[in-house]
DNA sequence: TAGATTGTTAATCGATTAACAATC
DNA sequence: TAGATTGTTAATCGATTAACAATC
């Protein structure tokens, strides 16, 4: 099953930011646009747009640009944004309850089969008609409700064994909110959104030119 | 003020990991550690590891390795962790109030002031003693508190608009969580978390073998 | 057709890795 | 001292940018 293209990172993550740009497009009735056109708008040189688009195909058409519906369809069909998948979070506290509550992810066809916590108090409560559950049954409901994306918002001292617990299960996926690096099997998915980190990298930058005056000084 | 040593954001981004393992080895009573015990760890390579550190300085010891402690302070400072940053979330709704109710930032020292909304609902609630104020209120609170960092939580629609108004007055940094870019001058500092992007990786990483049977079969 | 703009190859740039002399 | 491991230079790799022939 080895694939002949691959496709970096650094590119994959540029792609939900051209399908924003392009949905914004479509919008304000844009129907095409230029390579050149939409390097202004999102600071991004033409050349890398275009050689982007094309490690999928060739979208555009020369001497015209694109057409930014059928580049927005296209890109909506690589991101996997035509198809529905069915998750669950694990750990029901405030970000997981703020993620339950956040409905443009279910607009986008990812559906929310249910909540997971050890508080007895949050268990049996439900958020937009989808159940709390009690995280010892979490076995059993993965075995009878097929999962692809389980959303991990428990304290790190857990997330290791959650995961191996869902990964046996067969879930191939997950979206790791956790302040812990997951170790998952190569065929398995793991996207983590280190919130420390990346407020981090702010109080770094606030104060690097403090920083090299403090080393240049030494 | 130009800097002779300009740190690229691939360094910035992995200082917040380094510190969170040098974190994890010092509470396991770990002293010393050598690059190569560390890119076990890690799984990054030992060569980066020592050439991450040596931008800032020459922690290390030749024939032993690194202090961990010694290390682990050293990045704290270098995150600018030793420091107190105040701030505020401008938008109270599920990701705001999931923010705030979070301590593990204010024990870092990055304290919230003040909420902003617009529901009248919410306005004169507190979170953990934390006031949600109307956002009419933003630039007199500014004014009269001085603000390091505000935090936006509010719908895409509105984000250019708030970030317009804490810049006039004198905001230079934004942890920014709507799905939007917002543009800010040259002297601020604008992260964006942008949730559906990360999400959508997902998907597209779930897709990415069929994706390239179908091109393959055109 | 003439003009515009892509798709794609080639050149450049920057980041990562390897290697090893310096040194604890 | 001998062994280990850093700090740092050089080599490699990959990603970005430039250039331009192909073509709509």
């Amino acid at each position: 099953m080895a694939k002949e293209t691959k496709i970096s990172m650094a590119i994959i993550r540029r792609l939900p930011r051209y399908h924003r740009y392009l949905g914004e497009l479509l919008n304000s009735g844009v129907t095409r646009i230029s390579s050149q056109e939409l390097s202004k708008k999102m600071g991004v040189t033409a050349s890398q747009i275009r050689q982007d688009l094309n490690s999928f195909g060739g979208f555009g058409q020369q001497g015209y640009g694109y057409n930014v519906k059928d580049l927005y369809d296209a890109i909506t069909k690589i991101l996997g944004l035509e198809k529905t998948y069915n998750s669950i979070i694990v750990g029901a506290g405030n970000l997981g309850q703020a993620i339950a509550n956040y409905t443009g992810f279910q607009s986008w066809g990812f559906k929310l089969k249910a909540l997971f916590d050890v508080n007895p108090k949050l268990i049996g409560l439900k958020i937009r008609d989808v159940e709390i559950l009690d995280v010892d049954l979490l076995e059993d409901f993965v075995s009878k409700n097929p999962i692809d994306i389980a959303i991990l918002t428990i304290p790190k001292e857990r997330a290791q064994e959650i995961v191996d617990r869902l990964v046996a299960k067969g879930v191939k996926a997950f979206w790791n909110f956790s302040a812990v690096d997951v170790n998952v099997p190569d065929d398995v998915i793991v996207e983590s959104v280190h919130l420390s980190d990346s407020l981090f990298t702010i109080s770094y930058r606030l104060n690097e030119d403090e920083l090299f005056k403090k080393i240049k000084e030494k």
